[in-house]
Formats: structure tokens, sequence, C-alpha cells
DNA sequence: AATAACTCCGGACACTCGTCAAGCTGCGTG
DNA sequence: CACGCAGCTTGACGAGTGTCCGGAGTTATT
């Protein structure tokens, strides 16, 4: 006989003990029920990749969870023993998203000695996003466009949004120290012109224009230096 | 009997001409023809009208034929008399947003008589059609989205884009004109700041933060200012 | 008046979708 | 060894999709 929702005590679909607190007790035991949800976390964890592969392949509106299921080692009928829905798989595969999303830049940030190496570095390092991770970009904007009709994705995509603002603050502030004058933008504005003109370079890009990466780096070496003077 | 496509040489299916030179000739019987064109026309924009309101509405992935024609006065098998498909239905529908979209801030950049009059009334408007009208902008966001994966649709958008790019650097230009100083940012960056800017507002403002509005004005405002100074 | 063309309706089609249930397999425990 | 459960597959369901078609009603032409 097959399992219903809240038929056992012990068991069950393990997608409703992996919202619980993931602590670890230690209580007799303990060890065999962690190694099984470390086990059921890595599978999610599996999933929300693939999902996150088709996604930006296919976006959100022709995704289907067929299409996810075949991008992974599984069949479509697994993705309802690990998820409650398709919502909770993506709300999932965004957190897992959000986890590498806001820290492109910082390597950059750290690294750079003066304003022009900092400079030059965040925009060689934009037009290399460009080149080499667009559909993930394309994706990521069509999500946050989604969450603008679909409350479920509102607050992962705001909390991805406030890091990646940070993140941006975090060039503008190392650029404001390197050159020992402060830029005349908020955090918000800052944020709203990289993440605007990075938009519009990714649509060109898509497009076909060849020269949107490198037309990307000179607008923001031109803007980065503007800030500055 | 059905018509079938091509099946008589001088009627058919509407769309077919729909998309030819619609100049008027000087041949006889040529007035009751532009008539039936007209007709032909204004169903055509009557439908891309209840296309818009439904896209707006419930966002392109979760858009139906049917779900717009209960929107307009028709039933959904007419769709197809008039569009050859739903791409088709769409694309026009852009069109006729872009008719409108791209002159929003023109009378505000005309009558401003000081910088200061400028920076106002473009910052107060912003504010304005954040508020009226969040839902039409949340469907060009979507749509510029969708165009990053259908290639139908990226012609139309980029036009929009460009259109709304060019509406942007009016402002500036007329900002700089006013205040006797040049701006510091080009064209493309000028639209990035407020369009990522505007994006930003609206997210929050529909997830639900009251301030979104205000927020928007004090911070347009501020580099309004900031870029003439 | 008769005929043709134009408009529009509503149903039917062949899918695809998310969801769920039943059953198989292999492993670990009593 | 037998049992039970976790993990996964397969197949089915009902609802919803874009598209197409036959026909009815209306308007225009001859």
């Amino acid at each position: 006989m097959a399992r219903r929702l809240g038929e056992t005590a012990e068991a069950g679909k393990p997608e409703a003990r992996a919202q619980e607190a993931p602590k670890r007790t230690g209580r007799p035991r303990a060890l065999a029920v962690d190694r099984a949800l470390d086990k059921v976390e890595s599978r999610r964890m599996a999933l929300a990749e693939a999902a996150l592969k088709t996604l930006a392949e296919l976006g959100y509106a022709r995704t289907s969870l067929r299409d996810i299921a075949d991008k992974s080692e599984f069949t479509h009928g697994v993705l309802h023993y690990y998820f409650k829905d398709k919502t909770d798989l993506i709300c999932c595969a965004m957190r897992q998203y959000k986890a590498v999303c806001a820290t492109r830049y910082d390597q950059v940030t750290i690294r750079a000695g003066t304003p022009g190496e900092l400079i030059e570095g965040v925009a060689a390092k934009l037009a290399e996003t460009l080149r080499e991770d667009a559909l993930n970009h394309r994706l990521w904007y069509d999500l946050r466009a989604q969450a603008m009709f679909e409350e479920a994705f509102q607050a992962d995509v705001l909390e991805i949004d406030q890091r990646l603002e940070k993140m941006v603050w975090r060039i503008g502030a190392r650029l404001s120290e390197l050159s020992g004058s402060s830029i005349g933008l908020s955090p918000a504005a800052l944020y709203g012109l990289f993440d605007g003109l990075f938009q519009r370079s990714l649509l060109r890009h898509l497009t076909g224009e060849a020269s949107a990466a490198a037309d990307l780096q000179d607008e923001a070496r031109r803007i980065l230096t503007s800030l500055v003077r």
C-alpha cells in the first residue's frame, strides 16, 4: 500500500521534515537519521540544480517538471517525493542560486590595490559574466519578473536582490576607499545603474549583437571613472 | 464549407493582408475595401488591447488565449481569424503598447523652465507611474525577459527599449540644456540607471512596500540633482 | 432576389501539464 | 530469513492548452 502524507510518524515524504529544523541532536541513532537527512538534502540539491539548468535553457514559462526530470538522473515522479509541488521546487532552486550569486565580484573588489585596478577588474568581470554566464542571468531576470506576479517567489527574489545590491555597494565602497573620494550615488542607485546596464547588455548580447560585451566593458569603465572624478 | 488558407484569391483570413502594405489606392471600389480593412484593423486593435490587459494581470506564463478572449467581446475562436497564432497576437499587442509607452515624460520635459522644475517633475512622474501603472510596467519587464528566450519577441522588444532610452535621454539633454552643464553619463548609462531603479522600485511596490513610490521619488531627485552639480 | 463573401461561434482535436497512486527493488533491521 | 520501509518508476487522471473546423448569421455584391 502506498504511503500517504502523515501516515507514519517516523517516516513519510522527506520534504515535510526537510522544512523543519535541521539540527543534529546527540540522541542515540541520530547518526543514521542524520545520514538519511543528508542524502535527502543532496538529492534535493541535485534536483534543484537540474531545475536551474532547465529553467535557464527554456525559461520559466516553457519549463515543465518532465523537462527538469529529463535533465536529472531521475524520472518525473520523484519530484513530488522531494518537493511539495512545482513552486516548492523552483523556490528551492532559487535558494540554491542565491548561495552563489552574490559573491561574483568580491575577489576583484578585495584584490584591487588602486582605483584603476578596481575599475578595470570590475569592467572586465562584467563583460566576462555577460559572455560566459548569460543563460543563468536571463533566468534571474525572468524569475524576478515572475515574482511580480507570483507571491510565492517574492521572498526569495527580494533577498537575492538585496544581496546583489550589497555586493555592488561593496564595489562602490572599495572604490571610494581606494580613491579617497566619496561616490555620489546611494546603494540603491548604484545597484540600479549596474543592474539596468547589465540587463540591457544581456538583451543585446542574446539577440546577436556581437559587441555587447565589449560595449558593456567600456561603459562600465567610463561610469566608474566618472564616479570618483 | 470553410475557407482554407489561400483558397480564394480575393478574400481569406484578414491577417494575411493586414501584414501587407495598407496603402490606399485610387482604384474603383477601393473605398469599400478600405472600410473593410479599417474594420479588421480596429478588431485587431481591440483584441490586442484585451491581450495587454490580460497579460498585465496574469503574466505571460499564465495567460491563455481563452483568458484573453474572455476579456474581449468575442470568443476564443475569433483569435485565429485575426491572428496567425498566439505569438502573432502578443507581438501585435506589443506594437500597440509601443505606440504609447515612450512619450510619458515628454510633457514634463518640454514644460519645465528650470532645472529644479524638470527634476521635480520627472521625480514626481516616476512615482506617479509606479503607483498608477504598475501592472503595465510589470508586463513590460516580463515580456522583455521573455524576449531573451523567444526569438519572435526580440525585434519589438529591442525597438521599445531603444525608444525608452531615447525618451530618458531627452530628459537628460533638457536637463543639460537648462542647467548649462553637461551630464556625465551616456544615453545607455542614463537609461540603465533609471530603468534599473524603476524596476527595483516596482518589485518593492508590488510586494507591499508602501514607501516604494516615495523612495523612488527621493532617489530620482537626488540622482538628477547630482548629475548637474 | 439570389449568391457570394465576411464574421463569428462553439465544439473538437491532439497534446501537455501538474499531480498522485500503485507497485517494484534493494537494503538494513528485527 | 522475513519483514518493512526508503527510494524510485511507471502509468494514469483530469484539467487546460493552442489550434483548427464546420456551420450559422450577417452583410455586400450581382
